[in-house]
Order: C-alpha cells, then structure tokens, then sequence
RNA sequence: GCCGAUGUAGCUCAAUGGUAGAGCAACUGUUUUGUAAACAGUAGGUUACGGGUUCAAUUCCUGUCAUCGGCUCCA
C-alpha cells in the first residue's frame, strides 16, 4: 500500500474533521465567517474570520468543543440547494466568503482558490452550474462538494496543531484570515505515531544539528539569511563538491572551471531579462560615480560572455564550464528560514553550450552524474517535467514556438530514461527553459527539490551566441543549466536532516575522535603523535585531552556522532595497536588491528565514499 | 512583505514591577582514570537593542532587529 493511497481513504475523514471543527468554532465563536477547509497532507485546516483574533490558547477551547460536537454524532446530511438560493442562505447567515465562492461558482462554474488557475481546468468562461452541494451535521450547514463519512463520531483521532495567518484564496492583496491547522488519523495509535514522528523530525532539524554540530551560524550583525560557514561545515561542503566534480569529469571531455566576478553592470541583465523579470530580488549596488551594478543571481549572463569572448567552432562543441560559486537574492524577510532558504546561495553551477543535436547526449550524460551522486548519499530520486505554461507565455522569454521545441527534446529524453516514471509540471518551468527537476526522499520519508537539468533556448537567443558549422554558418547554440545539488544550502538542510547528523566518514568532519584513558604527559605524547600520523594520512582526527575519564570521552564522541573512536592507553603504548569503536549504526565491531590497517581502512571507506565501515 | 508567537549565561531552561537562578559546556584544583556522564570550586548576564510609563522595568507599553509557525514568493 503507497501512502498515497492511504492519504485518499483519509480525506472523507479528514474533510469531515473540518466540518467538524467549523461546528464547534460556530457554537464558540458567533459571528464568525467559513473560509474554506480543505484536506492537506496528514490533516485538515479550516480558513477563518473572527474577532477577537484566535490565538495558540483558543485550541484546546476548539478541540474540546469539537469532542462535544463528535460525542453528539449528527449525521452528515447532504443536499443540494439551488445557486440563487444558495446565495440566499448564506446572505442571511452574512458568510461574505462563502458568497465570494458561490458568486464565483455562477459565473465560471468553478470555484479556485486564484483566478489564473481557472484555464488550466478547461472550463469556459460561460460554463455555469445551476446546483451547489450542501452539508449539514447538526447546527452546521456548509457549501461542500463531499464527500464526507457517516457523522461526525466517526471522524477518528485528530489534534488541533497551530494558527495562522492565510490570505483568502491565497492572494496577498485579499484579506488575510486565520488558518486552523489539525492532524487526523484513522486510530489514536496512528495519530501518535504521526505526532512521534514530528519530533523525531524536530530532533534531527538541521538548525539544531547545525549548532550542536557547530556547522554553520548566523550573526545578527551580518543578517538575516546569510549563513556563516564554520571549519567543521565547510567541510562538508567541500566533500560534496569534489563529489559533484569528480562525477563531472567523466562526462565527455569534462568541464572547464571557470571564475567570475560576484557583481555586475545592469547592463547584462537587461540583455539576459534578469533585470526586468527579477529587479525586486536582485541586491543593487550604486556606485559613488552613480553606476548601478547588481550582485548575480545567477551565473548563467557570466557564463554566457565567456563562451561569447571568441569565435566558436563547432568541433569545440560542446563547450561545458562549471563553478560552485555563490549567488544573492534578495528574498523576503519572512521567508528565510535555516538553511533551507537564504539570500546567499552557493550553487554547484555548471552551463554547457552544445548545438542541437548534442542535446540529448548531454542530458543523459547529467543525467547519470545526478543517479551516481544520489545513489550514494542513499536518496531515492523522483523526476518532474518543469514546462511552462501556455497561457503565461507573457512570463517567459522566447516565443511558444521555441519552447514547444525545447520541451519536446527534453521530453524525449525523460520518456527513454523514466519512462512515465516522472510528475507532470505545468507551469513549473523555470522562466528562460522548462526544466526537468529532481526530488529526493530524505531517511525518514520527505521529499525535497534537488538536482535540476534546464534546457535554454532564450538566452543563447538574447546574447546572440552562435558557432560557427560544418558549412561555416553562423549556428544558434543552445544552453544547458545543471547544478546537481542545487543550492549546497538547501542541499545541506536535507542533507543533515536525511543522515540526522551522523554523516558517512567521507563526510564526517571528524573521522577519528581519540581517546586517552589518562592524562600523563607520556601518554598525550604518544596520542597526538598518533594524531600527526593519521591526519598525514588524510584523515581528520582530533585528540579529546579534557580531564575525564573514558566514559565519558566515549560519550561525547557519540553525541558528536564521530565514526570512530580510538581509546588509547598503556595497551596501545605497547602493542602499537589500535581498537577502533564503531559508531552505532556504522557498522559491525571489529577487533584490534595495526594502526596501519585502520588508516588504510578509513581512507578506503572514504574513498570510496561508503556508507558503512570498511575496516 | 503579511498574520501570529517568541527573544533571560556558549547551550537547554527557571524566576520576578524592587537590577536574576539551575543543569550541561568553559576554566581551576583533586583524581590518572580502559569503552556512553568522577568530585569540588571559579568565572560567566546593561535579561536582543532603542524609546516610553513608573520612585523603581528584565517584567507593562512602544519602535527596531532577530528567531519560530504559516501565508505570499522562489531564476
């Protein structure tokens, strides 16, 4: 059974659980107005208007009430009601938002939650509908389509979660109502499951981890977004990155690293269509003769100029340069959070400029260096076609033509390597090419955009870049986006929730933790020697010298989550062995051995970049 | 940016209209330790920052900054 599955047997429970709620807010709150309340991932929510405004306080209130309003077990009656009449009714009860609804209903026949959405149902302007469904359990009587279960005592085990803000119909110039979050499951048991596995997710939040772990920080004197890069997280960070360009050496002829500058005349984004699309989001910089320069927010323009500074041929097709560099946006205060979203965004970047027919090739070749990478850091993939949307071609550079083409060829090759395994994307692309876009599923089940391949007919168009061909013409080229972990910080927000925090050795910022059992000048001696001997190996060790006994230095080392640890006293002063303590969950326990052996044991398992000791 | 909550020692948290306390971490001393927490002591705070009310503000009000939960946005 998929969980998917699950999720639909769940939402006439669910959905009912929003009824349900919305009756005891009724009885609570007179005078309140219904929103909408749809069924989300694992719960519900219900849109509300109330004075005074609810706070976190008011939902034991709401949920005790609701436990009144399922002991009661009023029956979910369905009924129809005429639209006019409809209108009515809930005119007389003042539900102004229900009328929104229902007046949207007689002119387009549908209601969405944005207008722009209405196209992409297929619905004319003039389809109409002369019948609104209509729920009733007990005092409550809503505008619903159902479906809904027998009556409100069969509505399972729920818990009311949060408020919060939400815009009705989810537009920034509406009024901004107060959204009710709740959870329901079929049985208590699984409704603690749910709640237990909030707070594991809550132990292994990368923004915890990041500071126990001392990865990364913030500064409020540096600012919001801008993440501070400790020795332990940098790291991690250069780990990956050798990873990715390790993976992209073997494609073709490899790429050729280049560097470029983090700022840059306006005038390359007015010729891109950056300036114009992404003025609000780009960080401005005046200077004192009154220039504008902008930060980059993307490397694609740089990019571009230099394959742009000479004459191309096209048997130095294709043309592949990658930088792992960082990007600015100015994004919105209250929609950074962690790492998951920044204003300074490190990208693994690379851009390959190929004629046509080298398209296909190329994006397999990315292709692979996306399965090879996420195969080892253990995450399923996922794959969705990112296209525009017809009806928004206005957002977009180029014309329909050349996205129809563009996106036939991506599509061709999605089809060879997914088959119908991928998600459809409507209107996901990004807004120069359609995309195909990775999700990864993290350890514990949750997916997150990675990895993205964006085929670009329009800025080879807008920078006029060319090669020369075969017959000495002058050839439109085409540009191909892949990064493979996206935004190291986002990636590293996963990344660190995916492994909770216990990293494989290629990752570890610390490999080694060593132990002395005491703290005579002989023994520290011989440890930090120790020490010398394996980080001239390669390995990243460090010596734990605090005045405790190994209990507890084997205890920090587990709450540090270092692979191994190596408790040292008078046996391994005489022996030169060692006896290596696994991580739990690292691997089987393994003997004594040469320090050799453990050196050439660990620098394999990192080599070869192994989940598990290879010792 | 919008709605709401929060901000006390490095971390996790307590307390109060009369200028704050614990555990862990740090440091010092004792101990010289053999596989998940030795013992004792010391130090550490303009209670995020600014303004206001008050005899008195960390506490109440207010502004700024930041964090968190959502909304909106996301090349």
């Amino acid at each position: 059974m998929s969980s998917k599955d699950n999720e639909q047997q769940l939402m006439p429970m669910r959905h009912s659980l929003a009824h349900v709620m919305a009756t005891a807010m009724q009885e609570l709150y007179p005078g309140i107005k219904f929103g909408i309340g749809p069924v989300v991932e694992h719960g519900f929510y219900y849109d509300v208007d109330v004075q005074p405004r609810l706070t976190e306080e008011d939902l034991p209130k709401i949920q005790a009430k609701m436990k009144e309003v399922i002991k009661a077990n009023y029956p979910f009656e369905s009924s129809t009601m005429g639209l006019d009449k409809a209108i009515g009714y809930f005119t007389d009860k003042e539900q102004t938002y229900k009328i929104d609804l229902l007046n949207d209903l007689k002119v387009h026949g549908t209601t969405v939650a944005k207008d722009i959405d209405r196209s992409q149902l297929g619905l004319g302007e003039d389809a109409k509908v002369d019948e609104v469904g209509i729920y009733t359990d007990g005092p409550f009587t809503d505008l619903c389509r159902g479906p809904h279960v027998e009556s409100t005592g069969k509505v399972g085990a729920f818990k009311l979660m949060r408020v919060s803000g939400a815009y009705w119909r989810g537009d920034e110039k509406n009024a901004q109502l107060q959204r009710v979050y709740g959870v329901g499951f079929t049985t208590k048991e699984e409704l603690n499951a749910h709640l237990e596995m909030l707070i594991q997710a809550e132990k292994r939040d990368h923004r915890k981890l990041g500071k126990e772990m001392d990865l990364f920080v913030f500064s409020d004197l540096v600012g919001q977004g801008l993440p501070l890069w400790t020795p332990r997280g940098t790291v991690i960070r250069e780990e990956l990155n050798n990873y990715v360009q390790e993976l992209r050496a073997t494609v073709g002829g490899g790429y050729g690293q280049v560097t470029i500058p983090h700022i840059t005349k306006k005038d390359l984004y007015e010729k891109s269509g950056h300036w114009d699309k992404f003025s609000n989001e780009l960080f401005k910089i005046k200077t004192r003769e009154g220039h504008i320069l902008a930060m980059k927010p993307m490397n694609c323009p740089h990019h571009a100029q230099i394959f742009d500074s000479r004459p191309r041929s096209y048997r130095d097709m294709p043309i592949r340069y990658r930088e792992t560099t960082m990007v600015y946006r100015d994004e919105q205060s209250g929609e950074l959070g962690g790492l998951a979203r920044v204003r300074s965004i490190t990208q693994d970047d690379a851009h390959v400029f190929c004629r046509t027919n080298q398209i296909e090739t190329e994006i397999v070749q990315l292709w692979n260096v996306v399965k090879g990478f996420y195969g080892t850091v253990g995450m399923d993939l996922k794959v969705r076609f990112s296209r525009h949307d017809p009806a928004k071609i206005k957002d977009h550079i180029g014309t329909e033509a050349t996205w129809q083409r563009a996106e036939a060829q991506l599509l061709e090759v999605l089809k060879r390597e997914a088959g119908d395994d991928y998600a459809d994307g409507l209107g996901e692309a990004a807004f120069y090419g359609p995309k195909i876009d990775f999700m990864a599923r993290d350890a514990i089940g949750r997916e997150h955009q990675v990895a993205t391949i964006q085929l670009d007919f329009g800025q080879p168009e807008g920078f006029d870049l060319v090669c020369t061909n075969e017959s000495g013409e002058r050839e439109r080229i085409v540009m191909i986006h892949c990064a493979i972990m996206g935004s190291l910080e986002r990636f590293l927000s996963v990344l660190i929730e995916h492994y909770a925090g216990a990293f494989p050795t290629w990752l570890a910022p610390e490999q080694v933790r060593l132990a002395p059992v005491n703290g005579t000048d002989e023994l520290l001696d011989f440890t930090y020697k120790l020490r010398d001997q394996l980080t001239a190996a390669g390995l990243r060790a460090e010596v734990d010298a605090s005045n405790e006994g190994v209990g507890k230095k084997i205890r920090t080392a587990g709450l540090a989550k270092v692979p191994y640890t190596l408790v040292i006293g008078e046996k391994e002063m005489e022996s030169g062995n060692v006896t290596p303590r696994l991580r739990q969950g690292h691997g089987e326990d393994v003997g004594e051995m040469s320090v050799e052996a453990f050196i050439t044991g660990v620098a394999r398992e990192a080599a070869e970049r192994s989940a598990n000791s290879k010792l």
